[in-house]
DNA sequence: AGTGGATTAGAGCACCGCTCTTCTTTCTTG
DNA sequence: CAAGAAAGAAGAGCGGTGCTCTAATCCACT
């Protein structure tokens, strides 16, 4: 009981790192759809009863899947808005951007089951945990602007009373140093980054933008210059 | 020959109008992964290789739902944006808006398979077509508006070389009345329409608003406001 | 009336997720 | 240290899938 890392668990972790490693693969060359539990098995030279020790169900190694995905985009972000001088604001944004379009592009099947899985329960959504990392970056820049005497232009736009709600709570247990304006321009700020991200990568702009990075570039120096991190 | 609508072509045409519609059903409840030509088949009460008659793989079958969903969404949008009076450009944006988000959330596999299917070249992108509906009528709308003199306020920032050709050829074939300036502001229109109704579907907000209609309103008010509608 | 093309039936192939039962390995405990 | 318990691996099997092939049937036109 004591032990945890006794050799069972051990290779029992390195086989679980496998499979999943050979899940992914399987992901990123068939989709989604295209990814089954036989196939991974006899990558590995196992049968495939043998899976279910390991992962309960397909579903559940898909869940897997999903929450490393959340973790390894929300990593390349934060590590790319590490990499930039920690007071140029706008440079830092638009490293996180540029950072998550990229895992975007590299991973488009994972990127697709993180920002549009249907309602499978297997969520793991809300500002803390692996799927808020990014947003709670962003959030981050913003407060760091607005504490650097910038931030968003005011909006004389009132806010409905249900969304200023909404936002009140969400700044109390993660922004409050933000007004609620400001936290509504952080959240339409993320919501325009993945906007952009999908808009390339499911081609909604097919036969309307050809030369993509640059239009990201642009979008995101719009976005960021209306967060006031100029 | 000449008689295009033999009793055969009649009922073949009925038929397949069937087999989408039970498709349609079945897509509906258990999602594009659980569509199965098979049960399909036993609905209608026909033996599966039949199915292989009207559609030569689940995949084609899958692509002519596609289309039909994107007409469907479009038709929807284009009858709420005719119901308000025309020189209501506000409301008209905000009732095509409105009337897109009700048919995504009244069809959210559909929706899904539109707006977020990955590479399947069985993508009818561009803006003729089906899938160019919606846009085509933003672009009206944000053309009314110039022609009323109101439109997108002037953005001084200056578009990049490669996305002003992209925007200038886009001009050039459908919107021969904006500015590129204006054009660029349309098409972010489109894609914050699309990025607000994705975020809400797809849960990207979760335990972040709650008051989704209030949340939609609001920032489709603000969008409109920007394209100079109001 | 009969012939030819479109349609349907049915069997079959290879694959899938998942379960169950049997066998083997490893860990724990007396 | 040995024996029992727990965990894992193997294999067969069930019902389901997409898709193909062959044989039977229907229907329209000459």
């Amino acid at each position: 009981m004591v032990m945890q890392t006794s050799a069972r668990a051990r290779v029992r972790d390195e086989l679980t790192r496998e499979i999943k490693e050979a899940a992914r693969r399987q992901l990123a060359q068939q989709g989604s759809a295209g990814l089954s539990l036989r196939a991974v098995a006899r990558e590995l030279g196992m049968v495939s009863s043998a899976m279910y020790r390991y992962f309960p169900s397909r579903d559940d190694l898909l869940a897997a899947l999903i929450l490393d995905a959340h973790d390894a985009v929300a990593s390349a972000a934060v590590a790319a808005g590490t990499s930039v001088r920690h007071r140029n604001l706008l440079g830092r944004w638009l490293a996180v951007a540029s950072a998550t379009r990229a895992w975007a592009l590299a991973h488009p099947q994972e990127y697709q089951l993180i920002f549009s899985s249907r309602p499978g329960y297997h969520a793991p959504a809300g500002m803390n945990g692996p799927a808020g990392r990014i947003p709670l970056l962003v959030i981050e820049l913003v407060t760091d602007a607005v504490e650097a005497g910038r931030g968003p232009a005011a909006d004389e736009r009132p806010i409905p009373r249900a969304v200023r709600a909404d936002l009140k709570s969400l700044r109390g247990s993660v922004a409050p140093a933000l007004s609620e304006q400001q936290l509504a321009a952080t959240v339409l700020a993320w919501t325009e980054l993945i906007a952009s991200i999908s808009s390339e990568l499911f081609g909604h702009l097919h036969n309307v933008i050809s030369d993509y990075p640059a239009y990201f570039d642009y979008q995101m120096h719009g976005v960021g210059q209306r967060l006031g991190l100029t």
